[in-house]
DNA sequence: AAGCGCATGTTGTCAATGTATACATCAGCC
DNA sequence: GGCTGATGTATACATTGACAACATGCGCTT
């Protein structure tokens, strides 16, 4: 599993040859580990096997680092509510989640607000593929009032993980209940104004 | 506005005599003006007008101090709820929204994860009373269920102002309409599920 | 095949920061 | 009057983001 350029003489090589590509690798693993503030240039430099100032020549500064992190993260987001959508849009809603759950550095990482999106093309791009995955799911639901209808199913989920994850329903999620179940139940707490409810379940 | 101790002699005291709330203080201002990255605790000492390791005597770190500016946050946001749940629940959760969009850093701050909010007790107990107006406003609307219930509408607006803040509806939010009028448009697209919904119109 | 240019890495450096330790000052109590 | 603890200062150190000057070597041109 060595980070450096496919090459077999054990001469360490001046050029790493994959550098960005490992840096963002390096970079998504230590976010998890040591979380966002562990997350430094260097330590993802020393990860990589290169110098302190290399990751300078692929990006301008931390944040573009963060930023490309953050990136990778709405595009699997992205992956896993398409892929859910085919079983219905609750299904997509506890989805996301515990998308969110089983990866809260990168969580905060994309939604935690420290990356100004306007500031990152691509960052940009990738949210908004995301965020049409659950348009689309709700296309069906609200005609005329769509946008508002899927911003709001879009603010119910992410608020619902974000909250959760900031531990701020302590006993609810714990009290002898699972937290999944606790997802769903808040989640079916919920119709949508227009249109036929998504939801089956009372 | 000094915020040193009140002394008329203009010998710097050796003593600054109130510096606890004065780092608050002068961290809440930097936190308005410099967001969450540019707030250190040197610069809050040197507005302070001590010596760097000062606040060392009153917070054991930096995330102390971060914690004590966000509990004060907490309280405010309560009494903002507070105040309007008397004009009922829809006008509370367009306060809860306006309070997040007027102050975008010290909102981060509270809920951007960064800090744990198990591992400050005052921060947990002033979240827990902010939460309780809401849990109060929807005590009429899901009998058994007034748990869930509150929860998805503190996620919804919680998400809702999130994602605001993040600038996550580029579109829908400017296109043409106000931010006021967006917000109104998706907490009216929602109804809770059990007991009649507390919003008025369609 | 020679050599040259530019992308990519390295070394060295700087200022800012969080944090720890030892010391200074002062207020209140004996 | 002097001690003692609380509060602030001075100093020191490691880490970090960022920049500049220099090194390397891939690949293209000739």
């Amino acid at each position: 599993m060595s980070t450096s350029r496919p090459r077999k003489s054990p001469k360490p090589a001046y050029h790493h040859g994959d550098l960005r590509p490992s840096l963002i690798q390096a970079a998504t693993e230590l976010l998890e580990q040591e979380g966002i503030s562990g997350l430094s240039l260097r330590q993802a430099a020393r990860r990589a096997g290169v110098s302190h100032a290399a990751p300078y020549r692929h990006f301008p500064n931390r944040e573009a680092l963060l930023a490309a992190v953050a990136a990778q993260g709405y595009a699997r987001l992205g992956e896993s509510l398409r892929a859910a959508a085919r079983r219905g849009s609750r299904e997509m809603g506890e989805a996301y989640v515990r998308f969110a759950l089983e990866r809260p550095h990168l969580y905060r990482l994309m939604f935690g607000g420290m990356l100004k999106i306007a500031d990152h093309p691509e960052l940009r791009q990738h949210a908004l593929r995301a965020y049409e995955g659950l348009t689309d799911a709700f296309s069906a639901v609200g005609g005329e009032r769509r946008a508002e209808t899927a911003a709001a199913a879009w603010s119910l989920v992410h608020g619902l993980a974000s909250l959760l994850l900031a531990d701020h329903f302590p006993r609810a999620a714990s009290e002898g209940r699972s937290t999944e179940s606790f997802v769903r139940a808040v989640l079916g707490s919920i119709r949508f104004a227009v249109g036929r409810a998504p939801q089956s379940s009372a």
